[in-house]
DNA sequence: TTGAAAGCGCTAACAA
DNA sequence: TTGTTAGCGCTTTCAA
């Protein structure tokens, strides 16, 4: 039953030619190497025909090449990162490259492992979202001459390309939004992980109350409650502290949806009582009642500018070491969650 | 700077030993070939101290396979999918395997150009939610002994396992809850793609409608809408043509999200005066206000399955004809959106 | 204008 | 108990 798939051998065996003639018409280098048109066409038809297809992995080995880029985020099965995903996959595949996604949860371990792992398998680029510690990992790669992109933070002590937000610009615009609205107790809530977007949006954030002499309020989450109903107790236990509060600066796409879990638990009316507002859009802020302001980040733009810088690297192995930095300005989307409004008594 | 990585000839060569040794070490068949302990012990001190790693590529030339594992559905970014996907990525790597995600967008052409490629790279096992139309390439697959498990759509005539929900069971479910709590104009919003697991909802549905006497009511949306701003008008058109209607029943979670969308862009009260209920769980549906009645996969027992049956193939080629329909059961998730309410004029 | 052959790094049958 | 060696299928240099 197994039929075992024609190598170029075979192919050349069957045509009586050499498997040079056959790879070099395989690879459209016929005419460059001066093989006359009537065995380029005899070939190229003969390959139709048997619907020829290589042994990419034998090509891979010779060229020491895979054409496969790895995308390795927080966490793939998040809205943000799977959708500049699906655009990195489609970018890739029109180019002839395939896209590897894995997830590193944050943890610095298991992306150690996973850019070992990868580089074994001779891939070609790395689009990186980064966790702490990883600089060794990332510089070896650089210094192997595989190209990589950081991607949502950078880090700074390392010659690399990086597309990230103008998260200080984001955060301040937000913040100056809530303002505007009248609101002037507005409460940032992030979490603690040393990471420099959440930094520049916290500093964002400062910047605008600081300019308008009002007095920051911050609740910082640590990274392993955010995702879990832990982060409620946080939440509440912060709110029940700081009633003065009139709206709240969530620094993320799931503070904010966790936020609103436990609002809407603790008290029907308190979400639409206070001024709300995140970083990162996402269809369900759209549709939620009230419709929640958020601060988007241009994802098709992002992973257009992944992928280019990607594949300028790829083909241009000599310009790998550029460190710019791509910082991309993302856009206010002002909905009812932070319109003014009359307070209402808790 | 770049320093070639050694291979397991240049470790042959310095510890003055074979390539065989070393290799039967690497794989840990030293006992087994009866190495010596001492050089075992040697040649693994040096493995361990120039932390070798051997090149992938090349076993997989040599040995045909290549430890990866394709994921292939209709779109990653969507949660139900990259839910599982995270799910299946791990116990892949646990056992040494990786998973390679791709999106078909329900494009039998996209579908089979993937399956050829991943196929030209020596990929152990696909693991594909399967549009119309690719039954050739996954019995060709089987042909060619690579193990191949279908998920959330079976195909009768293929010998492939499968692993998917009940859907019959989870429509009737849902219909019969909404029925329940006092409604009896139930709406149907579901695609028009001819998908085994729509039809089984859409049965399912009618089954229960037709139990207790009720007439049916389906809004059919073309597959290339569904996801679509276009929906709206189709939802919109069928809201107004049919305004008996008091409760709706989505029979896809994206198909909900459009249309909660589409309502509360229509009319404020519209959400909150029907009956609501969809498939597929979602953290949105939950945080919503009123929190969505839905029917949850059970998506830990679905990636944990998958992986038991793909693991199990991998490992006993011999069974790959089997052909076991694994039919998952759901969960229905009582919220809000479903409880009997009185009538609100529109 | 075409072909022979080396070799990418690894595994494993066969020799010793 | 260890080593020699033939490939896996492909690309590419060099030779003819």
């Amino acid at each position: 039953m197994k039929k075992k798939r024609p190598s170029l051998k075979d192919i050349a065996e069957v045509l009586q030619v050499s498997t040079t003639t056959v790879s070099f018409v395989l690879n459209g280098k016929g005419e460059e190497k001066k093989i006359s048109k009537q065995l380029i066409a005899r070939v190229e038809n003969y390959l139709k025909e048997i619907n020829y297809k290589p042994n990419l992995v034998a090509r891979s080995l010779r060229t020491g090449s895979s054409r496969v880029i790895v995308f390795m985020v927080e966490d793939i099965s998040n809205y943000f990162f799977s959708k500049i995903g699906r655009i990195i996959e489609d970018i890739a595949y029109t180019n002839d490259y395939r896209v590897l996604f894995c997830s590193t949860e944050n943890d610095t371990k298991r992306a150690q492992d996973l850019i070992q792992l990868f580089q074994e398998r001779q891939v070609d680029g790395f689009i990186i979202v980064p966790p702490t510690g990883i600089e060794t990992e990332i510089q070896n790669l650089i210094e192997n001459d595989i190209p990589v992109v950081l991607f949502d933070r950078k880090i700074d002590t390392l010659d690399v390309d990086s597309v990230t937000l103008n998260n200080y610009e984001g955060a301040t615009q937000i913040t100056e939004h809530l303002i505007e609205e009248g609101y002037n107790n507005i409460a940032f809530i992030t979490i603690d992980l040393d990471l420099i977007q959440m930094d520049d949006r916290r500093k964002g954030y400062l910047f605008a109350m600081e300019e308008n002499n009002l007095k920051p309020n911050i609740l910082e989450i640590p990274y392993e409650m955010a995702n879990a109903d832990k982060c409620n107790v946080a939440i509440s236990q912060f709110l029940s502290d700081n009633p003065q509060i009139d709206s709240i600066f969530f620094a993320t796409n799931y503070l904010a949806q966790n936020g609103l879990k436990t609002m809407s638990r603790l008290d029907d009316k308190l979400i639409k009582a206070l001024g709300l507002a995140c970083f990162d859009d996402n269809i369900f802020f759209e549709m939620y009642s009230p419709s929640i302001t958020t601060f988007a980040q241009p994802i098709e733009q992002m992973g257009a500018q992944l992928m280019k810088i990607m594949l300028g690297h790829l083909e241009d192995k000599e310009k790998i070491k550029t460190k710019k930095a791509h910082i991309l300005e993302g856009k206010l989307i002002k909905r009812e969650s932070s319109l003014r409004r009359e307070t209402i008594k808790l």
